[in-house]
DNA sequence: CAGGATGCTAAACGCACGTTCAGCCGAACG
DNA sequence: CGTTCGGCTGAACGTGCGTTTAGCATCCTG
């Protein structure tokens, strides 16, 4: 039934290979039911003998980890072929549009939901495009200077890529298939409110960022006395 | 060793109860390590058999009914108690510095991370405070006032709550027992910037925000030919 | 003092999981 | 043609899980 033929030798890579089809199907799995889910109904998915799953990644453990490769590959070679996006949000919901790899944009919601470290690297890979986008923009004169860029590149990421975490938990895709409409309706609902407040900010005056300034600049040292 | 006593009839509620015992058990170890946990953990930390976990609360599903309860009349008490805060990220560091709150705290965070029922609730609770956050200070003239205040609140809400879910992927806390020190730090790192981009924004001018108003005003209309 | 709840436990059950193992099959190779 | 070897499978194993069940103390109640 297999009519695919590789190189004996060389690494196969070839999208048609069962160690190929069964990756492919682990991240759908994954992505779709967490990382809870049996080495079976991936096996099942991918048309193949649970140990045979086993015979190519060696452990449930060994095919997550393939699977994080893969991704975070395929991640690196999107990136570098289009211009950097504003924010995570932006580069997650154009990924989930193009069918091929709307897989793996639900398979890096689990990945940051779970932790670990493909959780660290997706993370510190979404806050150095947002590096580069904001040093562009600065030196362009369209964003503002910041008084710690890395900080500020740290928040935007964090609640940019968190808010899309949260919003999951309060209205989650009924089809983790396709996360296009999902991922389109959180863009259209959070839209005005982030135009809004990167152009206008949200405080009238100035005076709540004065009051955090001074505050930082002059030690609080009252830490000591906070267990009496 | 347990010298407890609970009238009959009434509702126990007293906190030295073994279902209390057990209730908190549950709530510190769900926090810490997730609702993976198995029920054994929980009835050895609180001292009985596992047996007696299910026949106070039916079943593992009953426990975390009953933890969820807990945490959210907990949570309702303590904000009827005081002033409404900010955003999630000031009422959760302030939770989590109070001893006897710690643990709900990483309890509320993993729920949320699961999904569910209980986290649609905790979240749909922080957008009910921000509501009256904001619309409080658009009333007081310290906040401006938004196009679409209820999108604003959802946002302000989900990236603020999902910034420290995003915090917990790229720099786990060590001790999930006390939040507070790790919480502290998160603050500590993006006060600056939100202080910042709540008072002057991002952009330098208002080209965005007047190229989004006149994207949503007209209708995109593109939509028929996206699988062409 | 009988009697029946109540709080609680030890032991076991059934199940699903990740994993192991012996062996089959078809193609490559001498 | 005989051999070998890698892809692949069916069946089983051990483990830990949530849950069930039978039974033991203890204490209120009539």
């Amino acid at each position: 039934m297999r009519s695919a033929q590789q190189r004996p030798g060389a690494a196969p890579a070839d999208d048609a290979t069962s160690r190929a089809r069964i990756r492919d199907a682990a991240i759908r799995r994954f992505g779709a039911e967490g990382f809870g889910v049996g080495l079976r109904a991936i096996a099942a998915d991918a048309g193949v003998s649970p140990a045979l799953v086993l015979h190519h990644f060696g452990s449930k453990e060994g095919l997550r980890r393939a699977c994080d490769e893969h991704v975070l590959a395929v991640i690196a070679e999107v990136k570098a072929r289009s211009v950097t996006a504003a924010g995570p949000e932006m580069v997650m919901t154009q990924m989930a549009e193009i069918e091929q790899y709307a897989p793996l944009v639900a398979y890096q919601l689990r990945s940051v939901l779970a932790g670990g470290e493909m959780a660290k690297a997706l993370l510190e890979d979404f806050m150095a495009s947002a590096r580069t986008w904001v040093a562009d923009g600065v030196a362009a004169g369209t964003l503002r200077p910041s008084r710690d860029e890395e900080a500020r590149v740290r928040y935007l990421t964090l609640s940019g890529y968190g808010g899309i975490l949260g919003w999951m938990a309060l209205d989650p895709p009924e089809d983790f298939g396709d996360l296009g409409p999902w991922l389109r309706r959180y863009m259209e609902g959070v839209g005005l409110p982030i135009m809004e407040l990167f152009t206008e900010g949200l405080f009238t005056d100035r005076r709540m960022l004065d009051a955090y300034l001074s505050y930082v600049s002059d030690p609080p040292a009252d830490e000591a006395q906070r267990s009496a």
